[in-house]
DNA sequence: TGTGTATATGATTATGTGTTCATATATATC
DNA sequence: GATATATATGAACACATAATCATATACACA
């Protein structure tokens, strides 16, 4: 009863299965994520750390935010995004760590 | 010394953790993979027990070889795949288990 | 209400990706 | 060598994706 369907995956874990690790094969989205380990930026500030325009790092926040893999509080007009995600997110930083020390 | 540049990834791990995490960003890999967890399969035993064309099976087969996310033998005109990565492959059935059981 | 600042969104474009068909290659057997 | 079977490969196509520009929205404060 742990593991149905042996051969198989149904379509729904499929998918989420899926989507997770697509949302952590894009460059700029680790990048995001690995200086999300630190503490919460704001958008600009994410920009500003990493080179990219600002609007480019909207899209991808919102991107990880569908996913639920970073929350968001608001200050005044500054928003500030932090991880949200306990095993994706472990599983982000072990593979860093992995490739680091390969 | 553990954990050089804190706020940023260098290009080489970058590439290598994107690569990774885009391996497993595919359904149809990911069908491949879980089922090679199972045991040794040949790549026509694959396309059937999965619905995939040969060719299809092929295609991804080189992809997670050059990646060596999976291995083969030959045995005749045969060839038999089997998984090459712990590291990648515990990431994947940890990340499998935990959307089934979500 | 008007101005300034922070963030989000939509459209566009260039590039990447997965599947398919057709065919090539490799091995075994006659 | 000819044939059969298993696998690999190349080209073409449809579709997805990420970055960018321009602009919209949201909030703060005078």
């Amino acid at each position: 009863m742990d593991e149905p369907n042996k051969t198989d995956l149904d379509e729904e874990t499929l998918f989420l299965v899926s989507q997770t690790f697509k949302a952590l094969s894009d460059p700029t989205r680790i990048r995001i994520l690995n200086l999300l380990f630190e503490r919460e930026y704001s958008v600009n500030q994410i920009a500003e750390q990493l080179h990219l325009r600002q609007s480019t790092v909207s899209h991808q926040l919102r991107f990880l935010k569908n996913l639920r893999l970073v929350k968001f509080r608001r200050e005044g007009t500054t928003i500030y995004y932090s991880h949200d995600d306990e095993h994706v997110l472990n599983v982000l930083h072990e593979t860093i760590q992995h490739a680091l020390h390969q």
